[in-house]
DNA sequence: AACGGTATGATTTTCGAAAATATGGTCCAG
DNA sequence: CTGGACCATATTTTCGAAAATCATACCGTT
């Protein structure tokens, strides 16, 4: 389900359906398309070079992801944001997030200790570049999510995954929205470095641990640095 | 999210896409739209009275619920069935179900206890009509979904609920899937009783064992009595 | 007979026009 | 001035035809 998004360049793979989706999410969760902004058809349509129809297949399935929002005969707007939206994804990622950790360790054999490491090598080399705003890169973005997706990745359920990576999209928007206003990133290479070493041996009880922390300090961040966007209804 | 499925006759609110994403749910679940069935337009238009586009729309809905399996430039058709699918969908439910539960018990108020206690009423009243084939009534399908909604709806997170009518609509159609092949049923009625009686009483270990036994046995039927169907593909 | 390539038919996917519905403003009655 | 009904416009929603893509059968070559 995730995406192993290689430069998507045009129509890559199949229908323009599926890409806009794609690039519409990207664009969600970038905030490039700002929380409730109405999302008017020829706007869209403009933007995206596509009908009426294929924009509204790519919006229905935002809709079920819970990026988009659909208002019956009234059209769709970008999901709005709020506390309590938050607080919600950020408990429904650690209940799941850790009971996918759990797995993973118990289950994971070479080649996931291998995805974990080479993941997690590419994240650091590309924090080296620009120390100051990793946000901003989108290669950053990528590597990150790409190491927490093959930290999960051997706990063998599909279904749990894709539960997960909905979540994790829309956390991510989350700090995109306060990206901008976050002082200085906090130390993330060096939990990322402890996370994957609790990973490897098998300490399941502190990786555990060590992923819940990381998952609520960025939501707390959002709240302080993002905070005065989450009131707007 | 979820519908309240009151009668859905004709359009009943508002747009046709909802209206018919919400008609093939039901036929999906139902198991008469069996899985693995091609789903092709021509057939579908005739069935529902809607064009390509409209469809379209409906079956991209279902794909983000797992209900459909889209394969692209090659059209949709009903999710197959398996062993996996079926053990994912029960541990996941597992997982959150535990979770919404202890949080209900934490939170309820007194409109959760009685929606729960009313539910379960109405669930006995229809059970005692045709105490051996429960679930071919389709007000007993109803009753029963509303009971185990009611039973977590004071959880206070929207996006697990969400997460939740999802796995257990994946969960009710193998269900079906067995009902034709299952002997009798189990004492579902007591189970019931039990798990509002320990909810009531704020008993939240007691729930969330009755609970996590409920959806097991459920699911072990299921391979049981159908698991001759869990094998093709 | 086996293989590869191509033409034909079936099916999905996309499009823009047309129908349905909401929005906003104006006018009139109270 | 206020409130409500009505009309005009903006926007969404739906449709069936047209384009794109896939599946299959056919044919010629080895």
């Amino acid at each position: 389900m995730p995406d192993s998004a290689i430069r998507p360049r045009k129509e890559f793979g199949k229908t323009i359906a599926a890409d806009i989706t794609h690039r519409l999410r990207e664009e969600i969760i970038a905030c490039a398309l700002p929380p409730g902004e109405p999302l008017r058809f020829d706007v869209l349509r403009e933007r995206f070079g596509a009908s009426f129809t294929t924009l509204r297949e790519a919006l229905t399935a935002l809709t079920a992801e819970g990026l988009v929002d659909a208002q019956e005969q009234r059209g769709f707007r970008v999901a709005p944001v709020s506390r309590q939206d938050l607080t919600e994804v950020t408990d429904a990622r650690v209940l799941i997030e850790v009971e996918l950790i759990r797995r993973a360790i118990e289950r994971g054999n070479d080649d996931w200790e291998i995805a974990v490491i080479s993941t997690l090598h590419r994240l650091k080399r590309i924090e080296q570049r620009d120390p100051e705003h990793p946000l901003r890169d989108p290669e950053w973005k990528v590597a990150h999510r790409q190491f927490h997706q093959a930290l999960v990745s051997a706990c063998g359920s599909a279904t749990l995954l894709a539960i997960r990576a909905e979540l994790f999209d829309r956390a991510e928007r989350y700090r995109h929205l306060s990206a901008n206003f976050r002082p200085r990133p906090r130390d993330k290479a060096g939990e990322h470095q402890a996370i994957m070493q609790a990973a490897i041996s098998r300490n399941a009880d502190l990786a555990v641990q060590l992923i819940e922390t990381h998952i609520r300090s960025t939501s707390d961040n959002v709240a302080t640095y993002a905070g005065h966007l989450l009131d707007t209804e």
